[in-house]
DNA sequence: GACTGTCACGTACATTCGTACTTGAAGGAT
DNA sequence: ATCCTTCAAGTACGAATGTACGTGACAGTC
């Protein structure tokens, strides 16, 4: 297990971006940031950068055009950051953090009921 | 709503430890750390003077001891945090946030079926 | 009443972060 | 050939962060 600083949260923007669109370009990534997130140009390529240097991401130069792709996957990146974040605010119980999910915010009858279905299923599974 | 800038990891910890054991002088927030968490008695102290300064906490000297007590509630700032993290990690969707805490994390059958509870209640008051 | 431990309070300081500008090369349009 | 646009790469820079030390006041002990 490689051993990565962890991203700021700018950076976790970005990576989410690379993980979504694929490899990219720095102008592909910020095309693709949200609506209504404004972010210079460079802002990203810095973003990028950092994140090559912090080992999330590599890039290779695809003529004088740097490509970068994300290195570690995002389940693995999700989960060390919200592990951190139990911890923290938590105190590493991962129960509260759910159920404030499923009741301080909105989460649609659909969800609600695919929700459901995986319970059911992880029930199955643990008995 | 106030706004306060939000918290750092750092302060996060602390913050925590004042909304579990309620208003506590500095060594008493530093003796509640989890055993295992280092962390010199005098940043215990630094994080304690920043929430207040942020807004976060309040201070009153009794004699010559300080004591702290949270100011902002427990549910509202993990509210805005964890917002802020869905917002950045999973482009504002929640779903794949719960999704990950049921699926990748261990959530024990106690909790699971407290969860289907929870889900099941949810989906009455929704219809 | 000198010594020792405990605080509050101020200060420190390197690192990271957010956010961006500058410079110079390269490629397309005229 | 010249001009504009687009990049890469380097640099910038104040604010926030993690982590802690120093100093001076007070209180309890010998």
């Amino acid at each position: 297990m490689v051993d990565r600083p962890s991203l700021s949260k700018g950076e976790m923007e970005v990576a989410r971006l690379l993980w979504e669109i694929g490899p990219a370009t720095v102008r592909q990534t910020f095309e693709a940031l949200p609506k209504g997130r404004k972010m210079d140009f460079s802002t990203v390529q810095t973003y990028l950068r950092r994140l090559e240097k912090k080992g999330y991401a590599t890039s290779t130069l695809d003529g004088r055009i740097r490509v970068y792709a994300a290195r570690a996957k995002a389940r693995t990146v999700i989960r060390e950051t919200v592990d951190d974040l139990v911890q923290r605010l938590f105190g590493g119980e991962t129960f509260p953090l759910v159920r404030h999910l499923v009741e301080d915010r909105g989460i649609d009858s659909e969800e609600l009921a695919e929700l459901r279905k995986l319970i059911v299923r992880l029930e199955k599974e643990q008995s």
